[in-house]
DNA sequence: GCAAGGTC
C-alpha cells in the first residue's frame, strides 16, 4: 500500500521552503504551481509518509458586501450595518483556492503551518475550507503546527506535538473583519456623499473613515492643535561663569529657570554681591548606556524615517529587496529577542571580511561577543539581521544605507554596553546653588559601531571640596518656551504601536492612506503636517462624537473580539453588539452633521464661489464654472447643476463647437502623460448619456442610472452613435481594434503625431507623422468597410510623387497608408470591461447586439 | 470609489 500523503500549508512561500528544508534535510523535490510545492518522503506520526509542502500568500479570502450593496447612491449606508457579507478570493488571479484543492486531493493529513498569530489561525480555516477537509473526519485529519520560530529546531519540535487549530481565535478575526468593513464603509460613504461636491476647493475624491486611519490622523491633528494653541512664556535663568586653568565654564542653576523676571533679577543681585563660589560637594558615578535589543520591523521603520529619511513604504520595499537578495533576514517581525538557537557566530562570520566592519567583527569574534539584551519574543521571526556581507558598490544607494543600519544595529546588539563616569560638582554662592556635570567614557562598547548614540565627553577641571572660586560673570539668560514641532513620522509610529493601531505590517499602509486621502502632508524631516481637510475632519468628530477619532476606538473593538478569541463570548453576539453601538454612533453623527458642516463652511468655499468660467451651458446659455479640485467638474450657477468630468487629465474648450443634441459646448479632455489620448465630450451627454444603455457599456457600470456619473464613466463623443455629428464614433471611427472589440478612433488633436486610439482598450495606432492634416471622410473602403481617411502630407516630406500632398485611402488596404502606420500600446486607457458591439459602419444603424463576427483577414494587423 | 488584515 502506498504511504499516506500529508499536505502541509504555510502562510507564505518562504516559510514553506524553510519547513520543507528542515523536515526533509533539504532532500526534496520542488515544483512550480500557484505557489511552489516541495515534495519528499519521511516519517509522520511514526509511520512512513509522502509529504507535500506548499503555501498560501497571506489571506485567501477577503470580505465585502454583495453586489446589491455596491451602488453608493442606491444604498443607505445605515443599511450596511445589517447587510450580509461575503468572502471572495482575495487575489483571484493567484488561484490559491484551486491550488489547495488540487494539492489536497488524495491526502489523508493536513498540517497547518500558518503564522502563529490570530490572523494565521483565521487563515488555517480558510485553508481547511479550500482543501475540503472536514473537522471531524477520522480518515482525513487536520493538524495545527505551533512553532515559536522558523528554525529547524522549532519546526521539528512543532512536528512532534501537533495540536488542533483554534476556532475561537479564527472567529475573532472574522468578527474584526466584519466590524471594520461595516463601520468603515458606512461612515466613508456617508461623509463622502455629504461633503463631496459641496465645496469647490475641497480637494478629495473620497473622504474616508476607518478605525485605524482616523485615530492615526487624530494623532497628527492633536499635535497640530497643540502647536497652534501654544502660548509662549518668557523665562529667565542665572548662568554664572568661572575661569579655571584658562578655560571658561558655565554652571547650571538648581532652580533651572524662573518665569518671573523680578525674582530672577533679585537672585542675580545676590550672586553678584557674593562674587565667590564655594565647591560644596563632588560626586562620581559609574553609569552605563545599554546596547539595543534585536531589531524588529517597527523599530526599523522608525529609524528609516527619522535617520535615513525613508517613508515606511519605501523602507519596507528596500528591506524586502535586501531580503530577497539574501542580504538580510526576513524583515517582517515583531520580535526583538533572538531565539536561543540563534547562530551569532555564523552571522558575525558572514561579516568578518566586510571592508566596513570586518575589523570590528574580528574583534568581537576574538574577544568574545556579548549575549544580546533579552527583548520581547512575539514567536514569529527572529530580529532583522544581516545574512551576508555587502559593500557599497553592490547595492543601490538607499538599499546600502538601510543595509548598513541593519549591520550596525546587529553588531550593536552583541557589543558591550557603553560605560562612562559621570561627575557632578556642586557650588553655592549668595545662598543659591549651581552645578556642572562632567562625562568621561570608559568603554565605548556598541557606540563605536553606532556612533550617533555615543556619549559625548565633557571634561571638567580638577576641583576640591571647599575650593573658593571667583565668578567671572553672572549672565541672566532670557528665553521663551517653544511649542513642540509637528509630529514626526517616527513619533507617530511609536504612538500607533503603543495604542495598538494597526500591526507592524499595516502601520505603513495607514500612514500612506492618510497622505493619499489628502489629510496630511509629509514635509521636510518626515514631519506630518495635517491639511485643512484633515484638521476640519478631526475637529468635526471632536465636536460631534470624540470617540470616533480617539485611539480607544480600536482598543474597544480589540477588547470585544478578545472575548471571542478566548471563547468567552459568542462570535455573532459580539458582532451584533458592537455593530449596534456603532450604528447608534452613526445615526447620531448623521443627525449632528450640521455641526461638522459649519466647520467645513468656515474652511472651504461654497461651490458657487469657486472655479473659472469655461464653457457654455446648453440650457441657459451662460458660462459654467470649471472646478479643478477633485473630483473635477463643471458647475452651472444659473441651473444649479453639477456636471462631472473625466478625472486626471486636462480639460479645454473645444473650438466653441456645440453638441447637436443639447447645445452644450464641447470640451476636449487630454489624459496625462506623453502618450495620453485626447477626446471630445459634451458635459451633458457625458453625465446623462442620451442613448439607452451607453452608460452600462463603457467600463464601470456600478454607479447605476441615478448615480453621479462622470468619475471615470459616462459617454464621451467617441462612444456616441450620433449619425451626423462630426465628433461621434460614426464620424471619427476608422476600423476595428486589432486587440479587442472596440473601434479605432481618430485622435482629433494629435497633430503632428497623428494617431488612432481604441475606444475600449489601450491600443494605439500611429498614423503618418508630420502630416498637415488627417481627417476621416464619409467614404468606406469597398474591401473592408473601414473609413477612408484623407491625409494632407507636409510638402517637404510627402511620400507622393511630384510633390503632391493630398492622398485618401484605407489604412488597411491602401498600400501607401498601410506602410506608414504602426501599432503601439499606450498606458491603460480605461477599464477593458464590457463588450461594446460597435456602431461602426454605414449610417450607424447596426446598433447594439450585433457582434463583430469573424474578422475579415484583411482587417488583421498581423502584417504591421 | 469605501475598512483592515495578510503578503508580493
Amino acid at each position: 500500500m502506498a504511504p499516506p500523503k500529508v499536505l502541509m500549508v504555510a502562510e507564505k512561500p518562504s516559510i514553506a521552503l524553510s519547513i520543507a528544508s528542515s523536515i526533509s534535510g533539504c532532500q526534496m523535490h520542488s515544483r512550480k504551481g500557484s505557489t511552489d510545492v516541495h515534495e519528499f518522503e519521511g516519517m509522520f506520526i511514526g509511520l512512513p509518509a509522502y509529504f507535500k509542502v506548499t503555501s498560501v500568500i497571506g489571506h485567501v479570502f477577503s470580505v465585502d458586501f454583495p453586489a446589491k450593496y455596491q451602488d453608493w447612491s442606491a444604498t443607505d449606508p445605515i443599511d450596511l450595518f445589517q447587510a450580509p457579507i461575503q468572502k471572495t478570493e482575495a487575489n483571484p488571479k493567484a488561484h490559491i483556492c484551486r491550488h489547495l484543492s488540487q494539492e489536497a486531493h488524495g491526502c489523508s493529513h493536513l498540517v497547518l503551518w500558518l503564522d502563529c498569530d490570530r490572523e494565521g489561525e483565521n487563515i488555517c480555516f480558510e485553508v481547511i475550507q479550500c482543501t475540503g477537509f472536514q473537522a471531524n473526519d477520522a480518515r482525513r485529519k487536520v493538524h495545527r503546527a505551533r512553532f515559536s520560530s522558523v528554525t529547524g529546531k522549532d519546526i521539528l519540535k512543532a512536528m512532534s506535538c501537533l495540536v488542533e487549530p483554534n476556532k475561537c481565535e479564527a472567529l475573532a478575526v472574522d468578527a474584526r473583519q466584519e466590524i471594520d468593513l461595516k463601520v468603515g464603509v458606512a461612515f466613508t460613504r456617508y461623509q463622502t456623499g455629504y461633503f463631496q461636491g459641496k465645496y469647490g476647493d475641497l480637494d478629495s475624491r473620497v473622504i474616508s473613515y476607518g478605525p485605524c486611519q482616523t485615530p492615526t490622523l487624530g494623532f497628527c491633528v492633536q499635535r497640530y492643535l497643540q502647536i497652534t494653541t501654544f502660548k509662549p512664556e518668557k523665562f529667565w535663568a542665572l548662568r554664572p561663569h568661572i575661569m579655571v586653568d584658562g578655560y571658561e565654564l558655565q554652571l547650571e542653576w538648581e532652580r533651572h529657570r524662573l518665569f518671573d523676571m523680578d525674582v530672577a533679577l533679585m537672585f542675580q543681585k545676590l550672586v553678584l554681591q557674593d562674587r565667590i563660589l564655594e565647591v560644596t560637594d563632588m560626586s562620581e558615578k559609574q553609569e552605563s548606556k545599554g546596547r539595543p535589543p534585536g531589531l524588529n520591523t517597527v523599530n526599523l521603520l522608525k529609524i528609516a524615517s527619522s535617520a535615513l529619511g525613508f517613508g515606511p513604504q519605501m523602507a519596507m520595499q528596500l528591506a524586502e529587496r535586501l531580503y530577497i537578495q539574501g542580504f538580510i533576514s526576513y524583515p517582517r517581525t515583531e520580535s526583538t529577542a533572538y531565539p536561543s538557537s540563534f547562530d551569532f557566530k555564523g552571522t558575525l562570520g558572514a561579516l568578518a571580511n566586510n571592508p566596513m566592519w570586518g575589523d570590528y567583527v574580528q574583534g568581537l569574534l576574538s574577544d568574545g561577543y556579548h549575549k544580546p539584551q533579552s527583548g520581547t519574543d512575539a514567536g514569529d521571526h527572529p530580529p532583522i539581521t544581516p545574512m551576508r556581507s555587502a559593500n557599497e558598490d553592490m547595492l543601490e544607494r538607499d538599499a546600502w544605507r538601510l543595509y548598513q543600519y541593519v549591520c550596525q544595529h546587529f553588531l550593536g546588539t552583541v557589543s558591550p554596553n557603553c560605560k562612562y563616569t559621570r561627575t557632578k560638582v556642586e557650588f553655592s554662592i549668595g545662598g543659591e546653588f549651581f552645578h556642572c556635570i562632567g562625562l568621561h567614557v570608559t568603554v565605548k562598547g556598541f557606540t563605536s559601531i553606532m556612533p550617533w548614540l555615543a556619549v559625548s565627553e565633557k571634561n571638567l577641571p580638577q576641583f576640591a571640596k571647599g575650593d573658593k572660586i571667583e565668578v567671572s560673570k553672572v549672565e541672566l539668560f532670557e528665553g521663551q518656551t517653544a511649542p513642540p514641532d509637528y509630529l514626526s513620522e517616527s513619533e507617530l509610529i511609536s504612538l500607533m504601536e503603543k495604542n495598538g493601531i494597526g500591526t507592524d505590517a499595516s502601520i505603513s499602509a495607514h500612514i500612506n492612506n492618510i497622505c493619499e486621502r489628502n489629510y496630511v502632508q509629509v514635509q521636510a524631516g518626515r514631519k506630518l503636517v495635517p491639511t485643512a481637510l484633515g484638521i476640519t475632519l478631526i475637529r468635526g468628530y471632536q465636536c460631534i462624537d470624540p470617540d470616533l477619532c480617539l485611539p480607544d476606538i480600536r482598543g474597544f473593538i480589540e477588547q470585544q473580539i478578545n472575548l471571542v478569541a478566548k471563547g468567552e463570548a459568542d462570535h455573532s453576539c459580539v458582532v451584533q453588539h458592537v455593530l449596534e453601538q456603532f450604528k447608534q454612533k452613526y445615526s447620531y453623527f448623521v443627525k449632528q452633521i450640521d455641526n461638522m458642516d459649519a466647520l467645513f463652511e468656515a474652511q472651504f468655499s461654497p461651490l458657487a464661489d469657486s472655479g473659472r468660467a469655461l464653457s457654455k451651458c446648453g440650457k441657459c446659455l451662460r458660462y459654467m464654472k470649471y472646478i479643478s479640485s477633485q473630483p473635477s467638474r463643471l458647475y452651472c450657477g444659473t441651473c444649479e447643476e453639477v456636471y462631472y468630468l473625466p478625472q486626471k487629465g486636462t480639460i479645454k474648450l473645444y473650438k466653441e463647437l456645440t453638441c447637436p443634441l443639447d447645445n452644450f459646448e464641447l470640451l476636449i479632455f487630454s489624459m496625462a502623460g506623453p502618450e495620453g489620448k485626447s477626446f471630445p465630450l459634451c458635459p451633458f451627454c457625458y453625465n446623462s448619456p442620451p442613448f439607452e444603455g451607453i452608460d452600462t457599456l463603457f467600463g464601470v457600470s456600478k454607479t447605476g442610472s441615478s448615480g453621479k456619473l462622470g468619475k471615470g464613466t459616462g459617454m464621451p463623443c467617441f462612444l456616441c452613435p450620433h449619425p451626423t455629428c462630426r465628433h461621434s464614433l460614426i464620424a471619427q471611427g476608422v476600423c476595428a481594434c486589432p486587440e479587442c472589440n472596440g473601434t479605432l478612433v481618430l485622435d482629433p488633436i494629435s497633430a503632428p503625431k497623428w494617431r488612432l486610439y481604441c475606444n475600449m482598450c489601450n491600443c494605439l495606432v500611429l498614423l503618418p507623422q508630420g502630416a498637415h492634416r488627417i481627417a476621416t471622410t464619409r467614404e468606406r473602403c469597398p474591401e473592408c468597410d473601414s473609413t477612408i481617411i484623407e491625409v494632407d502630407f507636409n510638402k517637404n516630406t510627402t511620400p507622393l510623387e511630384d510633390g503632391a500632398t493630398l492622398h485618401s485611402g484605407c489604412i488597411l488596404c491602401d498600400d501607401l497608408l498601410h506602410s506608414l502606420v504602426e501599432v503601439k500600446h499606450g498606458k491603460s486607457f480605461f477599464k477593458r470591461a464590457g463588450r461594446w458591439a460597435r456602431a461602426r459602419g454605414r449610417g450607424g444603424h447596426r446598433g447594439r447586439g450585433r457582434g463583430l463576427g469573424k474578422m475579415d483577414p484583411k482587417m488583421s494587423f498581423r502584417d504591421f
